[in-house]
DNA sequence: TTCAAATAATAGCGAGTCGAAACTATTGCA
DNA sequence: TGCAATAGTTTCGACTCGCTATTATTTGAA
């Protein structure tokens, strides 16, 4: 058993206990992978398609996924004004209470000291950058770390979109991001 | 956006891209989960039940997957002789072959230096040692590492089960593992 | 010794995931 | 204008998951 091996079984024993947990009533761990992705998207970035990237799942899945979440009023959907073919989804209350509900991974990691919070989260941000990166996969990262983004006197601005953005809205993921 | 949420963001993500890839064509993710384990386990902890204690599932789910597994080829199975209420599985020469293929997540581990390997590695195990502690679960640790351990003259024993172990036997998972 | 409680495994239910493939509606480009 | 690409949805079959019985078997206490 190579030390490879051993961390990929700690990091999926992980996931799987932090899965078990977070069923809640009715929201199962991947309709919830779905609100977590939701609360940290930007508004360019939250149509099936970029969930189904996001979480290397596929169109067909995310769609079930979101229409079920909508039945249950944890997601809104509107049509898009400008191409008719996407459909946006927003996170609603009900979906942002359950998302700030504590959960035992979260205490876990609580007990790691600062050193190795750092460490940890560079370490794992490295290890998936690489997996992106044998996969062909986009980055999803911050708007404000993208090749497109341009910041005047407090304004922000996406270049690629063309379009004006909130200062909320530079600590997003976006679906387009390119590292600068 | 907490430091802590951002890892388990991190964490999840990882375990899921490295799901949506452990897919083979006719293993599913929660099936490779107890291959997995079933490699790592010595023979006393291969029963339905040890399976979903070690992956926080319930013993009705883990007993399907096993029968699904078994009728496929991956696992055998085996009444016990002393305690006929219990089904030991063996892993067959089918699933260790699927076990041993690489995959994408391990390849992005591969990408670390040694330095973060072992730091990786241990701040996982501490904190899925704090996530166990909180649930009040087994650690499914080594059976070298155990409190009823016991070495004489390159032989190996377990007090509590009153068995003796081969040497490859005393680096595998055992359920009732204590730590020392 | 006997009999009830505990334990191990399994079965059935309903909602939902998953990949794959087929299908509809739009958009964009040549 | 027309046809290929794109976004989303739907359907299919196998399977997971929590839940709630149900059946063996074992254990422990009267």
């Amino acid at each position: 058993m190579t030390q490879e091996l051993r961390i990929r079984e700690l990091l999926t024993r992980l996931a799987r206990l932090d899965a078990a947990e977070s069923w809640s009533d009715d929201v199962n761990p991947a309709q919830r992978s779905v609100l977590d992705y939701l609360t940290q998207a930007n508004r360019f970035s939250r149509s099936p398609s970029h969930v189904a990237d996001y979480l290397g799942s596929t169109r067909g899945t995310v769609s079930q996924t979101l229409k079920s979440l909508s039945a249950k009023g944890y997601v809104t959907e509107r049509r898009s004004s400008t191409d008719k073919r996407v459909v946006q989804y927003q996170i609603a209350e009900k979906g942002e209470a359950l998302v700030a509900q504590p959960l035992r991974l979260i205490g876990g990691i609580e007990g790691l000291d600062g050193r190795q919070l750092t460490s940890l989260e560079t370490t794992l941000r490295q290890t998936l950058r690489s997996i992106l990166h044998q996969n062909g996969g986009k980055p999803f990262g911050l708007c404000r770390d993208c090749r497109h983004f341009q910041q005047n006197e407090s304004k922000s601005f996406c270049q690629l979109l063309s379009e004006h953005l909130t200062p909320q809205e530079t600590d997003l993921i976006c679906h387009e991001q390119d590292p600068a």
